[in-house]
DNA sequence: CAATCGTCCTGCGGGC
DNA sequence: TGCCCGCAGGACGATT
């Protein structure tokens, strides 16, 4: 579900509760749990440990606990909630993280469909993460360059929608803003990468920036709005409105924001693909 | 190496 | 009404 604009706002509403200390941790659901860790060893490796800070790469979320990284990955039904009461079923809690401090707030980790994971780096920085380590550069950091871009799109030959989601290309993007980024390219999502012009692979480069700042500027985009509990959230519980704004995703059948013709929805790669085939070329 | 496909899991909504 | 099927924002491993 969350992708970088979602974990990113996460992220920031996260950072006001660096320099706390994890007074207490609870753990459930071993299969969450990778790199060695388990429900009883993540608890005992965090407690007594001071947040030192929340980065993210990717749709990663990265938590300095003392010197120690835990890198959770919500995958699609991921969600982190700061309140004071566990979160309404079915969502049920997989980490619980006491911190020091007056409020009596908490932090839980959710994971409806148990796709989620938690992994593990031992000091050092978070980058050297084998998962990490093989994405590619993250739209929001300074190694996102053309010049990197361009070449890591030579030699692919696969749809580009389909390039635009594999995190070794570009770390962070889903489905939904793989489908904004190409209707706002105006490139059909099943084009070649490997016909793809410099001129268009600007163009790309420049929307994946637009798109993603523009969907972390509104909130991000909750699906389904209240109705499901599957729906994206902010750590207090806050939907997001960037889906008001989407111009294909879940419009099949709409009018084309941009031209007389008509949104359709197809399979590509088993993903269901939103677009325009009248102005995506 | 790169691309495709099935699979993991739970809950919801549509159709009959 | 109730049941069954298909579908969902992700990524991995096996296979071609």
């Amino acid at each position: 579900m969350p992708e970088l604009p979602e974990v990113e706002i996460i992220r920031r509403q996260l950072l006001p509760l660096v320099g706390s200390e994890i007074i207490r941790a609870s753990a459930d659901d071993e299969d969450l749990f990778a790199d060695g860790l388990t429900p009883e060893n993540v608890v005992v490796r965090l407690q007594g440990k001071t947040i030192n800070n929340f980065e993210r790469y990717g749709k990663f979320l990265l938590l300095e606990a003392g010197e120690n990284w835990l890198i959770f990955h919500p995958r699609m039904s991921g969600k982190i909630w700061y309140r004071t009461d566990p979160p309404p079923l079915p969502d049920r809690v997989k980490l619980e993280l006491d911190l020091s401090g007056e409020s009596e707030e908490k932090l839980f980790f959710t994971s409806l469909r148990r796709f989620s994971r938690f992994y593990w780096q031992e000091r050092g920085n978070p980058g050297q993460h084998p998962k990490i380590a093989k994405m590619g550069p993250d739209p929001l950091h300074s190694e996102y360059t053309f010049d990197n871009f361009k070449n890591n799109l030579s030699g692919r030959r696969g749809a580009i929608k389909n390039l635009l989601l594999d995190q070794s290309f570009v770390a962070g993007i889903g489905n939904i803003y793989a489908c904004e980024i190409c209707f706002r390219s105006g490139i059909d999502p099943r084009r070649s990468a490997d016909n793809i012009s410099s001129t268009e692979a600007r163009k790309i480069f420049d929307t994946i920036i637009e798109v993603l700042k523009e969907a972390i500027a509104a909130g991000g985009s909750s699906l389904n709005q209240e109705s499901s509990a599957t729906v994206y959230r902010g750590v207090g519980g806050e939907v997001g409105s960037y889906s008001d704004q989407h111009r294909v995703y879940g419009r099949e059948n709409e009018n084309c924001p941009r031209c007389d013709g008509e949104v359709k929805k197809i399979k590509l790669g088993g993903r269901s693909t939103f677009f325009c085939p009248d102005c995506q070329k």
